[in-house]
DNA sequence: CCAGACGTTGTT
DNA sequence: GTCTGG
DNA sequence: CCAGACGTTGTT
DNA sequence: GTCTGG
């Protein structure tokens, strides 16, 4: 999946998801544009909108037995098939701490032979929302004892266009599945973790994508075909 | 018993 | 080539 | 996932 | 915290 994805606006609060305003966490009012990396904070949507210790939620999942954050660099995919059963996961769904990423895409680098990779950004083909990936969060102390929230996005099996660039993508949840999502038994919330073809416009874009450092609506234009 | 991992992607 | 930081 | 570092001695 | 490997 992508080690990257972007969110781009403007948005503000009222408009970032409409319907749950009320369940957005840091929702970075007036951005432009921004590339999204592991351990960097960014929006997410939770049930009640958080509270006391989630004011805001750093990229990569850590469990509440962790020692070493490091470890929130692979933990920034769960995998839908498996994310019950293994340990840096199961407690947060067990626990039904669902969330939802508002983004506008991601980034996948294809493998053209010996050269470098070529990345692409699969766009969400309806402009004017963000669409959800499916996530997971957790409460972590660090050795200060301040408390850290931090979440993942699970990945499930590619479907559609997206597999001309990949085998697998994040899970995709469908507006009238959200509120199942955050809200619902743990059971409710298994069945939408199915593979999902998502409207997407994907089209080549410029290396600079591969730094988060870089930011800004240029990230995104088109990039002539090489072909 | 203790020590060490606990994860994903992709690549070999 | 391989590890770390983002 | 990609980008960027990858080393030592000594001095601030 | 809890499981696996030694």
């Amino acid at each position: 999946m992508c080690a990257r994805y972007a969110l781009f606006g403007p948005f503000s609060p009222g408009n970032l998801v409409p319907g749950f305003v009320e369940h957005v966490i840091n929702p970075l009012a007036g951005f432009a544009h921004y590339n999204i990396a592991p351990s960097l904070v960014n929006p997410v949507v939770v049930a009640g909108g958080g509270g006391p210790g989630l004011e805001s939620m750093r990229w990569g999942l850590l469990p509440h037995w962790a020692k070493d954050p490091k470890i929130a660099y692979s933990t920034i995919n769960a995998r839908a098939e498996t994310l019950v059963d293994k340990p840096a996961f199961r407690d947060a769904w067990r626990r039904g701490q669902r969330c939802l990423v508002p983004v506008t895409g991601w980034y996948e680098w294809v493998d053209q032979g010996g050269k470098r990779k070529q990345p692409y950004f699969l766009r969400a083909a309806d402009e004017s929302n963000p669409m959800m990936f499916a996530g997971l969060w957790s409460r972590w102390t660090d050795a200060d004892g301040k408390q850290v929230a931090t979440y993942t996005v699970v990945t499930t099996e590619a479907m559609g266009e997206v597999r001309r660039v990949h085998d697998r993508q994040p899970q995709v949840l469908p507006s009238e599945a959200w509120d199942t999502w955050l809200q619902a038994p743990v059971p409710e919330a298994a069945a939408l973790l199915q593979p999902i073809v998502t409207a997407l416009r994907i089209h080549p874009v410029g290396s600079d994508v591969g730094n988060p450092r870089n930011q800004g609506p240029s990230l995104v234009e088109r990039l002539a075909d090489a072909s």
